[in-house]
DNA sequence: CTCATCCATGACCACATGGTAAAATAAGCG
DNA sequence: CGCTTATTTTACCATGTGGTCATGGATGAG
C-alpha cells in the first residue's frame, strides 16, 4: 500500500501556512536591508528579529541558522538581478534599441532594488564565496552569449571594434554605482537622497556615451 | 627658561622607534588586506595579529583599539586614492589628454591598490559612516572644481553637452570595478587573476568610449 | 652600569551573539 | 470537543572576541 504513505507526503505541504509565508517574507526583507547596511558579520540576528517585529528565538524557528537566512537573502537577490541581466532578454529591433533598453533596465534595478544590489556587491567584493559557483554556471555562459552577439554586431559593421567584455563591465559598474555607491553619488550631487530625476539623467548620459562612443547608427 | 621645556618636547619623538614604525606598517598592511576580504566585523584582531606575526596583545599595544586601527587603515587608503582623484592633477595640454590620463591614473590605482579600493568601496556601500565628513570637506569641493572645468570645455565646444557629474560617476565606477569586482571580472574572463594585459585593454576601451562618446577632437 | 622607557607575554574578563531545549500557547481539523 | 501540529516564549549555554592588568625582558641614553 504505497499509496497511503504518499497521501501523507502530499498532505504535508499544508504546513506551509499563511503565517509562515508572511513572516518569512518580513524577515527576508528586514535581513536584506540590514545586511546591505552592515554586512553579514555586522548584523545580529537579534537586530533582524527586532526589525521584523518578533523575538530572536522565533526568527530562528523560521530560519534555523543565520547562514541559511543569508543564503536565502542572496538567492532572492539573484532572482531579481539575473532576470534582466542579459542583452538577449531585451526587447528591441535594432542593436541600438537593445543596448538602450539594457542600460535602462539596469538603471531601473539600481533605482528599485538598491539593497539587493548592495548585498550582491559586498559579496562580490569579498571574493564571491557563496556566489562563485552560481556565477560560473549561470552568469558566465549568459555573458559569453551576449559577447557573441556583440561580436556579430561588430562583424556586421553596426558598431566599432571594441572588446565586448569590457563594454559589459562598464555598463554593469556604471549602472550599479547608483545603487551601491548612492551615498557618494548623492553627496556629490548635494542631496539627501537620489531622486527619479537623477536616475533619468544617468540613463540619458550613459545611453549617449555608449551609443555614440561605439559609433552606432 | 622656556627653552629647556621645549627641548624635552623635542626629545620625546625619539620614542617613535624603528621597531614601532616597522610593526605599525606590518599591522596596517595585514589589516588592510583582511578588512578588504572580510569587512570590519568579519575580521578578528587575533587574525590580524597572526598575519602580522605577533600576539594580539602586542598588536593592541600598537593600536589601542580595533576601531582606531580601522580608521588608520582608512586614512592611509584615502591618502592613496585622493592623490590622483581630480582632473586638475592630471598632466596634459589638451582636454583630451587630460581625460585620457585621468582614466589611466584611476585604472592604475585599481591595478596597484586593489585592497585599498575594496575597503573604501565597502565603506561607501555601507553609507560612508566614517567617510561622510571627509568626502564633504575634501572630495566634493574638488569634484565641483572638476565639473566646472568640464563645463568650460563644453562651453568652448570641445566636447558634447553632457552632465559632467554623471561623467565622473561613470569613470569612477568603471575604473574601480577592476579592483572592487575583480572576482567577477576575472571569472567572466575565465582567469584566476587579472593580468596587466586586462588592465591595458580596459584602459583602451574606456578611453575610446569616453573620447569618442563625448565627441572630442 | 643603571635607570627609565619601550616592547612583549600570559592570565584573565565582560559581553555580545548564535544556537539549544523544553515548555506553554494558538490554530486547524476530524 | 479532543488531538495533532504550528507558533511563541522562557531559560539557558558555548563560544568568540575586544580589551584590561600585571609582570617580565629588552633597549638605549647618560
Amino acid at each position: 500500500m504505497p499509496n497511503s504513505s504518499e497521501e501523507i507526503v502530499i498532505n504535508k505541504p499544508r504546513r506551509r501556512s499563511r503565517i509562515r509565508e508572511a513572516h518569512e517574507n518580513t524577515i527576508l526583507r528586514a535581513a536584506e536591508q540590514l545586511f546591505s547596511q552592515n554586512g553579514y558579520h555586522g548584523t545580529a540576528l537579534e537586530t533582524i528579529a527586532e526589525k521584523a517585529g518578533m523575538s530572536k528565538q522565533n526568527l530562528i524557528y523560521y530560519f534555523s541558522s543565520k547562514e541559511l537566512l543569508y543564503q536565502r537573502v542572496l538567492r532572492n537577490i539573484l532572482d531579481i538581478l539575473i532576470e534582466k541581466m542579459t542583452l538577449m532578454d531585451q526587447l528591441g529591433d535594432s542593436p541600438r534599441e537593445i543596448l538602450t533598453n539594457y542600460i535602462k533596465s539596469k538603471i531601473e534595478i539600481s533605482r528599485h532594488y538598491p539593497n539587493a544590489s548592495k548585498v550582491f556587491a559586498i559579496e562580490i567584493i569579498n571574493g564571491a564565496p557563496y556566489l562563485k559557483k552560481y556565477l560560473q554556471t549561470h552568469l558566465t555562459p549568459a555573458l559569453d552569449d551576449d559577447v557573441k552577439l556583440v561580436e556579430k554586431w561588430i562583424a556586421e559593421g553596426v558598431m566599432d571594434r571594441v572588446d565586448p567584455y569590457h563594454l559589459f563591465f562598464m555598463i554593469w559598474s556604471s549602472t550599479q554605482t547608483y545603487a551601491d555607491f548612492s551615498s557618494q553619488v548623492s553627496l556629490s550631487l548635494g542631496k539627501e537622497k537620489l531622486e527619479d530625476n537623477d536616475f533619468d539623467r544617468a540613463t540619458e548620459f550613459l545611453t549617449h556615451l555608449v551609443i555614440k562612443g561605439l559609433g552606432m547608427k
